[in-house]
DNA sequence: TATGAATGAGCCTTCATTCAT
DNA sequence: TATGAATGAAGGCTCATTCAT
């Protein structure tokens, strides 16, 4: 009961966590099943290949953290709800590692040019639950008049990833906190402009 | 003087142009030797280590657009012209490939950590630079008591990076020049603002 | 009665057909169990190892075989129906792959010594029927005495299996086909010097 | 000067001896490597990959054998001369083991697809040579009616393939040497025939 | 009887790097 | 300055085989 398809999942994590902590180009078989603690050929055992696990990592992250995403917001009401939300969110997501993975998988698809299409197709979801939430909240404002919810969710995912890749090279979180934060007091800027 | 040290540019043009197509996974000694002609060998003789190489194609290209970005700027002393600028300069980024250059080693500097702290040196002088614009332009406006200058530089470099990443996965540029025009109408809107 | 030893056959027979199509190098246990569409490991369950299985699958032809040639043969007395029998029993074997499984477990055999002795046991029945039939109708024939049956069946044998190996690198049959067609016309001379 | 490309024919020698004496399914990187005394990784530098290598060796093995058939062919003009030019020739390629790492490469076509078009366009200058051969010895003889030479010449390549495949299995030569000195003693008879 | 999971060894190939010339 | 040759380590992946169930 406990733990079915547990070697599965063993070989998922450790492959999610290599690619979090070790980087794309140092995700290799050998080093997710040492991080693992399982035998290498597992991983081709279960997934068939390294491109497969990758992916199927990245899916598993993605999964997890979209229901919690879409769980959290459909409570956001107001575009102040919404900041504080997706403040938390955010911070879960670098707390887990799930932005890191994710901006790690877009950039090793540039090497691994079959990864491409597929790591693309992974990023719609989050393109589409940000653009609808953009669209609740803030409906026909003139905000989102000056700039279409489309284009400002693209912005805010290009952003968040692009957040990452630096916070990664920093070692510390710190500016990107501070940034953070003065975003978030911008908010009742924002909330006026509604 | 006619052309001192044509091989070590070679090489550097070479290793930038594998990095930007192939991606940092991608860029091995053989690639980058087989991208501008030369023998695999000659990496080690002028460079020591690919590590070292592909840190000094990034200088190389950072110097470049650093200049350009340093001499375009120094002329443009209303928000409006820092936009139109800058728009431009960005432009050129992606056309050079610039920006994914930038975003790979940064993104690869999670695999080598040693990279890291050299990589992160590389990118100070755009955050400095960035910084020192705004403050000109913005001066002590609202806007920028609202968001300091110092955050706002760090909040357009994490886009600019981000909006690198996806752009490559998605292959093809439309979706991030939507939003690059989107932005630009914005100005008149940010000019009122100060 | 119904179908003892189902799967045994079933392993037997995917052993064959991977043998015949996919040839000895490329006879894996995998390829097997995929082939037959049964689990890899009843292999080892049924035949111990796949060296095992690969005898066992040539012991499975060859005993068809054998005793279809017995049974044909017994009934040509003349040259000419020996012609005629051989000619039928040799197209069988083409179109059941019999030859090339046994020319794939000789050539294997190199690689893989510990199958040669057994291999070589399981050719011992043809090179005694092959004799035996030639003794049976050439008898004390003048050509019998100048190229004895045993070292006559030696050369059929010889020719029959390097006449397969190369079938199959043409991929089709036309050339041997030719050969074969003249061959049988040879056979009112081949009398003759009876 | 004295041995030019010294490295490159050991490793050609290396893959000979390794497809003649432990045959084309254990002919691995290693077992090449390992029994030329080289590095694993020069397999790779000088031929790029297994297969051609093992293609090279083929091409090696058979140029030799190519020149030293029709040089001692081209002064043989008699049916006569030629049984015992061609018995000597046939002799040396045992001793060589030419016929065996041919009738490995043929055999090994079958695992390998991608290797039979190559392996049989490899074996057609000595069906051609066999056919030239035969075409001048035996002229325009009732022989060479019954049995056209371009038949001949195939079921002769066939029946020494063949030959090889069996001699190997048993280990010791006797019993093919038998039967080529048997077939020697027919030649009286053939030239008869002419 | 049958199977899914697991493993250690080995496969071909590519890596960054060194070195003699 | 430049190169071809060489190497040990590591890459993804498949192998025959075992074992608990």
């Amino acid at each position: 009961m406990q733990a079915p398809d547990g070697t599965r999942n063993q070989i998922l994590r450790a492959a999610f966590d290599t690619l979090e902590d070790k980087g794309f180009a140092a995700a290799t078989s050998r080093a997710v099943a040492e991080r693992g603690g399982f035998n290498q050929a597992l991983v081709f055992y279960y997934f068939g290949s390294m491109d497969a696990l990758l992916l199927a990592a990245l899916d598993w992250t993605n999964e997890r953290r979209l229901s919690a995403y879409r769980a959290a917001l459909a409570d956001a009401k107001t575009l102040d709800e919404v900041f504080a939300t997706a403040a938390r969110l955010f911070e879960e997501d670098r707390e887990s590692g799930h932005v890191t993975v994710v901006s790690q998988m877009i950039a090793g698809s540039v090497a691994r040019p079959e990864l491409a299409p597929e790591t693309l197709k992974r990023m719609q979801p989050w393109l589409e639950l940000c653009e609808q939430t953009l669209e609740r909240v803030l409906g026909t404002s003139p905000l989102a008049q000056a700039l279409p919810t489309r284009d400002l969710a693209y912005a805010i995912v290009n952003f968040y990833l692009g957040a990452n890749l630096l916070t990664h090279l920093e070692g510390d979180r710190a500016r990107a906190d501070e940034l953070l934060a003065r975003l978030r007091a911008l908010e009742p800027l924002a909330s006026g402009l509604l």
